[in-house]
DNA sequence: CAGTGGTCTAGACCACCGC
DNA sequence: CGGTGGTCTAGACCACTGG
């Protein structure tokens, strides 16, 4: 299954893996499913079994899938491994890393600031979910952190209160079929306002690390803006460079 | 060239990766050099012509190696280019980046604190180059660095004394025949010292980000302790978790 | 133009899973 | 046991590079 060239030819492996991440976000598999089998999609997209593995490869590369030899090609799940492997890099002195524990300090639905909409790619004042809380590690505050949700992605989410979940990921996989992808985080030195100070028991002006992320979903748009302030004093942030 | 099965058995694609990955790491082809074609390769290794693609492609994933249709596979260099993209975080908030200068404060040879030998993997009291610097960014001062190298990896490189270069792995590739592959970064926020306070120009108790940085040659041994001190008013560390 | 890597195919055999 | 993905091969054609 050739195809001519022309000013805009891409690959066919790259034609059929834009098929198929079309497919993901719309919901034709549910996270967790299998997808058909490889001869199955070259018999469906009419190219050879290899030009589908290729695809696939790269679908799995970017953890959008996970191959299992003998039973299939599964639609990637959130659930606390992943958040833990994938978005989660603040390790113990010990190099070890678990997700902690959280307490909702609040959880509203309100209007965007200016910065939160430009990040979330929002009009200005659209509306928005905040949440506020702080996580435990070894039974110590360490993070405070404010998530900003855009409100029409994820309707009456606020009604869970102080009761949401400590893996939201997984929530927002579940309940509103919003897949976190990609994350893009930026970090800063800074100090200790007021507020952190009296929710993590320090001094003022004790430095903090700030993490700023912004969540993207499959199709690149950003869901979701997380500002986390964690005491750095037992954890650090680790970053593999390769 | 099938192989019978046995209890080490080990896919022919990844043992031809570890043959070429340990011709790289002895030196056979210099940075810059192009290695065979893929069909010399394969006729070599008596494997087909896709096997010998699977590995040289997973080189490529890791930088090992440079692909260029038409031209050849060349053994990857380092350069201000690959330092910015796979070693520089560090953004300016307009979101652009570039290598700053540096000002080399002092170069001396010394021996090894606990601290520094264990990370280098060396004995205590072993010799060290130990460099300090400061880093500018748009003509100011924003970064302070306490670099740590093996002596006898670096043989004399502290004779280059103050006019040492600013891209130090171009220096280290070159001359000393050591290729940085990987790098693991610990992310911390710390007040700054007197010292840090007078080379950046801010207030002593000012937070500062801190990032200490093990770096790792082809063979994954450590070749250079870093640790960075950054004002993070005007800059930021970016990361994409994906 | 000859030679390189990039794409695509077809088919063989293997290792593994679940029934 | 049949069906899945994983490995390996052989060969065709294309796009690009350099002389």
């Amino acid at each position: 299954m050739h195809e001519q060239p022309s000013p805009t030819h891409q690959p066919l492996y790259q034609q059929v893996y834009r098929m198929l991440l079309d497919r993901l976000a719309s919901g034709d598999w549910s996270p967790g499913e299998l997808l058909p089998s490889e001869t199955a999609l070259a018999q469906l997209y009419g190219v050879s079994q290899g030009t589908i593995r290729k695809a696939l490869d790269t679908m799995a590369a970017e953890r959008l899938v996970v191959r299992h030899q003998g039973r299939g090609t599964e639609v990637a799940k959130h659930d606390s491994e992943r958040s833990l492997f994938q978005f989660w890099h603040l390790y113990d002195e010990d190099g070890s890393r678990r997700i902690p524990s959280s307490k909702v300090l609040e959880c509203v639905r309100t209007t965007a600031r200016a910065g939160e909409a430009r990040q979330l790619n929002l009009r200005r004042g659209a509306p928005v979910v905040r949440i506020r809380r702080c996580r435990y590690i070894d039974g110590r505050a360490r993070i405070i952190e404010r998530i900003t949700l855009p409100a029409e992605r994820f309707p009456g989410i606020e009604s869970h209160g102080k009761a949401l979940p400590n893996t939201l990921y997984a929530l927002y996989q579940k309940q509103y079929r919003v897949t976190i992808q990609t994350a893009i985080e930026k970090l800063r030195a800074v100090k200790a306002d007021q507020n952190d100070a009296e929710s993590l028991g320090i001094e003022p002006t004790t430095p903090l690390l700030e993490i700023e992320r912004v969540a993207l979903d499959l199709e690149d748009e950003p869901v979701e803006l997380r500002v986390s302030r964690c005491e750095t004093n037992q954890i650090h942030y680790k970053n593999i460079l390769d």
